[in-house]
DNA sequence: ACCCAATGTGAGCGATGTCAACATCAATAG
DNA sequence: CTATTGATGTTGACATCGCTCACATTGGGT
């Protein structure tokens, strides 16, 4: 959090102060208008010196993304560790989720909103990614066998991962008000607002009800 | 689709042909890289023509996104007319739903995908949108009043919306295949591929069967 | 036949991503 | 203690981009 200024030739930790800049620009401007001058400047130095640690701005926004698994990954192990059984896991790991998007609406974006066209080109972003779905994929395991489901397990991750992302970019994406703010399609956003432990209640006991 | 070449000083339908060959360019190269510039070459017009059209690149954008909810509209339209109750018609705009997202994925994310920050920016787009969304409300309106649910209807669309559009938007951005698909984040989604309709009476069963 | 609004052109401004060559520094090996 | 080297930062430049302004061409309505 602490932006040190600039004393000495070399600048300390630039990378991650290039990484909390560019997270803030795409906060206000949006990733089309994120310009790797623009925070070079902010941060006080020169318009190449970012290069220096990406090679490319492409891989800036990986970085992004990467760490925004990582934080992804360990909110959800925080909430399995937490849980007293696999069905309130399940609920609160959603929970969770939908929590991490809202408060990391950019790292979110860059992860899910397929701006990084194919992670395999940037290795640490994949694994990342794999890892923190491991913890989904963990508790879905657990959930199959202990209540005996009958039901393939790729499908079923896909299934409830479908349903917490859509939750969460449905409420990234189209969260503005309108004027009239009951049967428009924001509206109808804003009635998930504040109610995602409802929601999902709602959506995931249905899934569990079906078996 | 015919891409009529150029005789005289007048084109004929400049901007529908700069929508085409938008929605070409980005499908191959992403939102980031489309160039007004380089469109305008490609339709063999100077590099500020495009401006006659569109005031700005982001209005280009919009009108790419107006005509998708167009389309998906009457998509949905025609599912709603085709069924012979409401319960089959719930599910069918949904798979009609995921399907238009799959067949015209640029579209799909311009719509979706939180490139257009504010909607109230472009009017056209506004109104497509909630046509859109009234389609779906309609649904949803009937299915509450025949099967006398006790639920608060902004709530209920946005919650199946949530689900296909979950299920739309994470097959478009984590659709590349992985080496080993089986238990991949990608892989799962594999599993989703056509298998939607099944997938949907799977998650919006499940929310019927709750009430 | 005239005129005007719609449409297309050309040159140019400021900004951007990226590259190549060079400068500075900090740590390590001798 | 000093020389060297790899990491990091700088300067200058190039091609491209979005967009503006002034101007050219056109075809449809009077």
């Amino acid at each position: 959090m602490t932006t040190k200024l600039r004393e000495n030739y070399h600048h300390g930790d630039l990378a991650q102060q290039l990484i909390d800049l560019a997270i803030r620009e795409i906060g206000e401007s949006g990733t089309e208008k994120l310009s790797l001058r623009s925070i070079a400047r902010e941060a006080g130095v020169s318009q190449t010196a970012p290069y220096r640690h990406f090679p490319t701005k492409k891989c800036l926004l990986a970085a992004i993304a990467t760490q925004g698994f990582e934080q992804l990954k360990s909110s959800l192990e925080k909430e399995l560790n937490a849980a007293s059984n696999l069905e309130d896991a399940f609920v609160q790991i959603g929970v969770a989720y939908v929590r991490f998007a809202r408060a990391h609406a950019t790292e979110y974006h860059l992860m899910f909103g397929g701006v990084l066209a194919d992670f395999s080109e940037y290795e640490m972003l994949q694994t990342a990614s794999m890892e923190c779905f491991d913890v989904l994929k963990t508790v879905l395991v657990g959930l199959k066998e202990t209540r005996g489901l009958d039901i393939d397990i790729a499908h079923f991750t896909g299934a409830v991962w479908s349903v917490v992302h859509g939750l969460s970019s449905l409420q990234l994406n189209m969260a503005i008000p309108d004027a009239d703010a009951t049967l428009t399609p924001r509206g109808s956003i804003h009635a998930l607002h504040d109610r995602d432990e409802e929601t999902l209640r709602f959506l995931l006991g249905g899934i569990l009800s079906q078996q």
